[in-house]
DNA sequence: CGCGTTTGACCCGCGC
DNA sequence: GCGCGGGTCAAACGCG
């Protein structure tokens, strides 16, 4: 089951988008992704989320209708490093990138979306009711991690972050 | 038994 | 240095 979704996200300046001027830009913005197209999309749209409330009727158990992905509320480095052992992480980090977030009218937290999540963490959010979860792909040694939270202020979207890239196709090694 | 979840402890960076 | 917030570990537990 999947949904459609209008995907922005920024993460990379302008300047590194791929094409970064009005004609591929406004093509992009009316492009519809399934969450598993996105997760191995790796172009960067910076947007507005006031230009995304589109109400999009899908399977009922979740609707996708909009997408928030900012610059203040998302950092726009990732960073990976090595642990060892003794959980220090070693200095040299290098830099990955990719981190999405999006948000999802949906009654359930977790959609399916075509990989397999492993749940390792959980935490409280301050100023927020609400609980963050931590799932990290199943498969071994893929480094892609998401977190999941509903929406602070409005409990019937549920915020999903993505971080990482998929180092194989599809849930299955 | 194998694999996923739960959950408190632990780590780290940052601001004071 | 200390406390806080966010992120992760890992032992215990649950379930097919």
């Amino acid at each position: 089951m999947h949904t459609h979704l209008i995907i922005m996200a920024d993460n990379h300046p302008y300047t590194n988008m791929p094409g970064s001027h009005d004609s591929s830009m406004s093509n992009a913005h009316e492009m519809n992704f399934e969450v598993s197209d996105f997760l191995e999309f790796s172009g960067w749209i910076e947007e507005d989320p006031g230009l995304y409330s589109t109400p999009e009727s899908c399977n009922p158990s979740y609707t996708t209708n909009e997408v928030v992905v900012n610059s203040s509320g998302i950092s726009s480095n990732l960073y990976e490093g090595t642990i060892d052992r003794n959980r220090s992480v070693s200095k040299e980090k290098k830099e990955i990138k990719d981190k999405v977030a999006f948000k999802t009218k949906s009654e359930v937290e977790v959609l399916d979306d075509g990989f397999k999540w492993r749940k390792y963490g959980k935490k409280k959010v301050k100023n927020s009711p609400n609980p963050r979860n931590y799932y990290r792909c199943s498969v071994e040694r893929c480094p892609v991690k998401k977190r999941v939270e509903r929406d602070k202020e409005d409990p019937c979207y549920v915020v999903t972050t993505y971080e990482g890239i998929h180092n194989h196709q599809g849930p299955h090694p």
